[in-house]
DNA sequence: AGCCACTACTCAGCGCTACTATGTACCGGT
DNA sequence: ACCGGTACATAGTAGCGCTGAGTAGTGGCT
């Protein structure tokens, strides 16, 4: 992956995984599965899955298991109230950011 | 700072910079002064000039020193030919990024 | 003279996130 | 028996911004 892709992606990867689970419960392999479908074709299984853990740690999401047709059991990630919290401030602070950098790009300075 | 903010601007803050001195050659404490009347108003001093070190390493930028009127002489930055191909390329990577994340705010999915 | 504020740069050590690389495990088709 | 697709896990690494402290020069105030 572009080295400033892996470094813009710090800190916006979990909004946009927060996003998708918004009244769309999901598990792992299928955030993987569509982050690709998005364009971001290079981010590695691991990545998702160790982010998946760290926003569980840190209380944003509810788990449930469930067996899977095919493969090992799932494990199906909600977005609770807390992390429709988070998210919120998420998307303030990337419109912050959004703007900011908008107005560089335009205007120049 | 925010811990969201921090992270975001991972990546970012170096293309904020970049595009600052786009035809305008600045030194590290007016860039500082700069970020914090743009609203960034906590990214400490330290950040500015490990960041400045760090593209001059990287033969982002040219450096020249002149002597400063009030306390020790400033180091001036200009943007170079592979400063302003990395600053294109830092757009596209965000370009692709915002837009994505904008797809995500407003449709939802 | 002594003190303080502002200007200007430097550096060691830390925390966090994404990446790399690898391993485990279940299932269906051939 | 083997392989490919599904599904999850984790130890170690690199990079970036932050913390907190230090060094130095200039000018103004008392």
């Amino acid at each position: 992956m572009g080295k400033q892709m892996t470094e813009m992606l710090k800190g916006t990867l979990e909004g946009i995984v927060l996003a998708f689970l918004t009244g769309n419960p999901a598990y792992g392999y299928e955030i993987t599965t569509w982050l690709r479908s998005q364009g971001f074709t290079e981010i590695a299984e691991g990545t998702v899955y160790a982010l998946l853990v760290r926003i569980e740690k840190n209380g944003l999401v509810d788990v449930e298991k469930r067996p899977s047709e095919k493969g090992p059991p799932r494990k199906v990630y909600s977005l609770n109230a807390d992390g429709e919290k988070y998210l919120e401030e998420f998307w303030t602070t990337w419109g912050f950011l959004a703007e900011r950098l908008e107005n560089l790009r335009t205007e120049g300075k």
